[in-house]
Order: C-alpha cells, then structure tokens, then sequence
DNA sequence: ACCTGAACACCGTTCAAGT
DNA sequence: ACCTGAACACCGTTCAAGT
C-alpha cells in the first residue's frame, strides 16, 4: 500500500520528507513508478487527505456503537475529541488539509454529518452553519474558509463552491439543503450564499460572550453584551 | 525594500510564486544577490510574517486613538477584525504563519498585548491563557498550538516555549506572568504549564454552550451543560 | 500490467570571483 | 559594499523504452 507507506513517512519525518524520490526508495521502487499508481504528486496528497478523513471516521463509527452518545452535545463532542486524537497522530494533517487547492470529497461529507447531527438537534440550516464556522479548527484541526477557498493565487470564483456541492448532489443532503436555505433567505444575493464576515462576527461573539461570565471584576459599567 | 517587493509577488500571484528566482527577476537583479540582504528564504519568509504583523499593529494602533475602544470587549473585537483585514489582503499569511518552524518576535509581542487588554478587564492569567487558545484563528488567521509547537518534524522539546518567552523577558510583561502562573498553578507540572487537551475542551465547551442557546426545539431531555 | 533511465525545467544554496 | 556565474544537490514530471 503506497499510501499506508506516504503516511507513515510522513508521520516519522514530517510532511516536507514526503517527496516522490524518497517515497518510493522507501517502497524500493523508482520515482517513476509511482505515476503508474498516483495521479502526481496532488493526487498523493489528495489520497493522504482522505485517509485521515477515513481514520476519522472509523473512530467516530466506533463512538456511534455507544449508547451514551446519543445527544447532540455529547455526539459532537466526541466527534470533534476523536478528530482530534487522529490529527495528533497525524500532525501533518491539518495543514495539508487547509493547504489543499481542492477540497476532497470525504470533507464534505464529514461536514454533512454534522450539519445532519445539528439539525436533528433542533437548529435551523443557519444557525447549524453559522456553528460549522465557529467551530472551525475544532472540526478538523484547521480554520479556513471552506466553503468559499481563496485559492492562494487569485480566481476568487464565487459559485465555485455552490456548484460542487449541487453536483455531489444526494450524497450530501443536509450541506445540500443548507446552501439552499442560505442562498433563498439572503439579503443580499450578489454576495454569495456564505457571508463569511458575518460567520466571522458571529464566533467572536460567540467566544466574547462566553469568555465574560469568567470575568473576576465587575465590568467597567455599559459592558452589555453587544 | 525587498520586503515589500516579496509581500506584493505573494499577494499578485501567491505564496508558491515566491522565489528567490522569481523575487530577484521582479527586483531586476540576480537570485544570488538576494543572500547578501536576506538570511536565506527562510529570513525572507520570517520578515514576510514581521511586516504582516506590524500592519495589524498599524491598524490597532489607530484603533487606540479612538475613544470608543476603551472597553476590553470593543477593543478585542475591533483588534480581531482588523487582523481579519489584514489578511484579506494577505490571504498566504495565516497558513504561513501557521507553517513557520520558528514563531517570530513580532507575534509574541501581539499575543502580549491581547494578555494585557484581557488581565487589565479583570480576567485572571488562567483564563487569559484559555481565551487566546479559544480565539484560535481569531485572532490570527491561524490556529495553531502556539505555546507548545509541533515542528512538523518530530522534536518535541517540550521546554522550549517556555525558554523561549523567559529569554524575551521584559518586552513581554504579561506573557512572563503568564507563564509563570500556570506553571506554579499546574496539577501535573511534568505535563508542561500548557495542557493543550484542557485548552482544547475548554474551547469547545464555551462553543458548545453558546450555540445552544440557538436552538428552536427544546432539550430531549437530560441537556445540562455538561 | 508494471517498472525504468534519461532528460527537462525547476528549486535553494555555496563559493569563489568580479566591480 | 554589493553583485554575479558556475556549480551542487535536490524537486516533480514526461516520455519512450523495457519486461
């Protein structure tokens, strides 16, 4: 298995030893032969991606089996401590995940298996992803704007990521009925489904609100919560 | 500047189309001529993270002029937002700041003042710690454990934040007292001062318990908070 | 079906040499 | 003080060729 091979390389010696050359000296093998099997050096990284993702989930199919974790609150935080367990094995993981041009597959549909958790629970498709953004590096070890990618080098393509979604189509029901229930209730349309700096505003309130009952002195008069 | 030439190759056409090849073409000189300026690209990358950070000061810097800013919530929020900015301009920064091996001074010193607006509002040292792990990406753009790094390539000496912060000494007051708190607090001092595991569920805690206030359907039962 | 050698266009960096 | 050419040890990748 080459990339059983790729994550422990780079598990052992970081993610900068994970080089065509090394990895198949590791395997015994030429650079070369590696393309038989690999869509370049991207599709590597890209499988690399979505072994975690499997590792994840496999840990959270395990939380399932147990009765306890049958609440919402208790689900996602399970959840989000397995995500983390693995991502500590792997601590490549985050920053590959957050560096990748492209967002695999298996993240989205991790992302619709909390969305699908948070609407069971009782939130609305906003509220539900107004929380996918505040968690943010909680879910999976890394904080970026997933659902708009700023592509590091310019073509900020607005319904790039609108259209991906509509064509995984009835693999990812709830992200599915999330963005369509974004995109109808916006006010203001020409500014995509996802206003990120709301999303933004929304967590650090979150934060600042819960921060301020850890206060120890009397707020210095007018300190209302927004 | 060669700094500044840097920053608008990264913000024209991305942090993988700085070169020291390419930078010294924009620069009209060779790339050899590069390393009698710069320690390396690892000094250019260093000085890209310091000129990004002392444009955040900038911006806070005019924030403090203004007198509404007095109260430690408007002051963080408006710290964070204008961050935000900041790296809207600067979309390679979070995730380079995030891959540094070595965290520059200049962060340091942003973290400090954030400890001070916090300590100043009346939080105490241990909650100041939790807040700037709670804020993450906040504050930043990035998340990342910034007092215990993982170098992403093994070498986890578990000291060397601490020594790190002890030897800046006085330019960073209330990171010192910081530090020193928790590790006199510590249950476990072999742990290290910064349990990052505690730091972690603290934050989805504080996450967990805001967004519940957000629900439409009630409780199934059994919903305490935690 | 699977692997390989040679080659290409790139990297960062050193070093002795130029002005 | 500042810049440079040649060279070195690396990258990812293509392509025609092997078995």
């Amino acid at each position: 298995m080459v990339l059983h091979a790729a994550v422990a390389l780079a598990d052992a010696e970081g993610i900068q030893a994970l080089t065509m050359r090394r990895l198949a000296a590791d395997l015994g093998v030429e650079a070369m032969s590696l393309y038989y099997h690999l869509r370049g050096k991207d599709g590597l990284l890209d499988g690399l991606v979505e072994a975690v993702i499997e590792e994840i989930d496999a840990a959270v199919g395990r939380l399932r089996k147990d009765p306890i974790n049958t609440e919402w609150r208790t689900l996602l935080r399970q959840r989000f401590l397995a995500a983390r367990n693995v991502m500590l094995r792997h601590p490549w993981a985050p920053g590959l995940i957050g560096s990748r041009p492209t967002i695999p597959a298996g993240v989205y549909a991790y992302y619709d298996e909390i969305v699908s958790t948070l609407v069971d629970a009782g939130f609305s498709y906003r509220i539900a992803h107004r929380a996918l953004h505040a968690f943010g590096s909680m879910a999976l070890g890394f904080a970026q704007e997933i659902f708009r990618p700023v592509p590091a080098g310019g073509s900020t393509d607005v319904d790039v990521a609108e259209a991906d979604l509509t064509a995984m189509g009835d693999a990812l029901p709830h992200l599915v009925a999330m963005v369509a229930t974004e995109a109808h209730d916006a006010a203001d349309p020409t500014l995509g489904w996802c206003d990120s700096q709301v999303e933004f505003e929304f967590t650090l309130d979150l934060l600042l609100d819960g921060l301020d009952h850890f206060r120890e002195s009397p707020p210095p008069s007018g300190s209302a919560s927004r």
